[in-house]
DNA sequence: TCTTTTATAATAGTATTACTATCATAAAGA
DNA sequence: TCTTTATGATAGTAATACTATTATAAAAGA
């Protein structure tokens, strides 16, 4: 069996749908790539532009700016996420496992999917780590989210606090908990491989440390 | 008794000490102001400059650049909540109170400082929440942290962490969860006033539900 | 098949940003 | 008094973040 999951990103994210031709797709996908070995404040329109032998004004038809294109990568990666939690989590009837699985995707690296959308998972997950929180740290931030370009963080964010309050219904946080869960999971990921005297992780496997640490977290605070 | 804290923030952040002439002074006191109201990507030197009636080369003869100058805030935030932890500490003898001291202090405002150092509190609160995790989520963290310029925020996760050892001598993520309740202080108070779906709170005195939030994890983390 | 639409490439251009350099002057230190 | 040093004034550069124009090629419609 192969099979492809699409998500439909919002629109008021793109000017132009990049998923409907071969230009739009390569930007996104090496887009990932440059983000990543750049840095999202190193990255512009004219280096991605360079590197898919395409123009600045191409991809300026497609996104407003680096910013959209940002948001355009994380909104595929929190559908996508929330994908792969609703999906590992059928027929699982332990609400403990279940909250166990929910850990483990948050706190490594998606796995390679069978579609044609190849974009590099490790890159995408570093973006994830580095510069998601850059997306909605910004002045203008009430403005963005009244296009509900942030809805499917917070419906992976619902989708998280639904486990956790089906594990404790008497839990009075659940959102919060959530979001503390996902950008936890980020920092110390971060801080592991950079600022290590941040955490207890050892240099090494920083994933399988996080997830330790989320666990023993999330269930001495759930009961 | 009117007394006054200084710290001697690391010399390599800085190419010229700010603290010692009055455009240097006021440099960094209007920096916060405008970093504030515009955010820090929009935030220039030539805006600063307009505001002080100064000139952009002065203020590159202080500062190498706009990070800088945001990492000698930072900098100075970091030392003086450690100072306020270990002031406000002392002879406390109950552990517990301990703890719940420090999540006061992470999820509340600086208090005002009887010193000449008129930094808007306000605001360096705000910056703390929204711009902080800009000075390390770059590519060459690795190359500037060489200099030490985290320290700082490193004694202060010791110092928490500190306490979280005296209070359960077993648990094995002090650090980890230190950082954890700096970080989600930050977040949880952004979420709720930005993006409160992605939260609990209400809209209301975030202050108070992220250190509701915050006592509630910790002491069912601990124990 | 011819025409029309549409996307892209090529190119140019603008305002702003993030700097660096030079020089005169004023203030501070020796 | 002489010298050092910080600042202000000014200029200039490369890169960034865009916007606009036109020609061409390919796809869609009649």
């Amino acid at each position: 069996m192969d099979f492809q999951v699409k998500f439909k990103v919002n629109e008021k994210i793109y000017l132009r749908d990049p998923e409907i031709s071969e230009v739009g797709k390569q930007m996104v996908k090496i887009a990932i790539d440059l983000i990543y070995e750049l840095g999202f404040e190193h990255f512009t329109f004219k280096k991605l532009a360079a590197e898919i032998n395409s123009t600045e004004a191409t991809i300026y038809r497609y996104f407003e700016n680096k910013h959209r294109l940002l948001l355009y990568i994380l909104n595929w990666y929190w559908c996508y996420m929330e994908f792969l939690v609703i999906f590992k989590l059928q027929n699982v009837a332990d609400k403990k496992e279940k909250l166990r699985i929910i850990i483990q995707l948050l706190t490594h690296e998606l796995p390679e999917s069978s579609g044609q959308l190849d974009y590099n998972k490790k890159y995408l997950n570093q973006i994830v780590i580095t510069e998601s929180s850059k997306v909605y740290l910004v002045k203008d931030v009430t403005e963005i989210n009244k296009n509900k370009v942030f809805k499917p963080y917070k419906d992976l964010c619902a989708k998280i606090a639904e486990s956790i309050s089906a594990y404790n219904p008497g839990y009075k946080f659940p959102r919060s908990l959530s979001t503390t869960l996902i950008e936890t999971s980020h920092d110390q990921q971060y801080f592991s491989i950079n600022l290590p005297r941040l955490t207890d992780a050892p240099a090494k496997n920083n994933s399988e440390f996080t997830s330790n640490f989320l666990n023993d977290l999330l269930f001495k605070v759930l009961g």
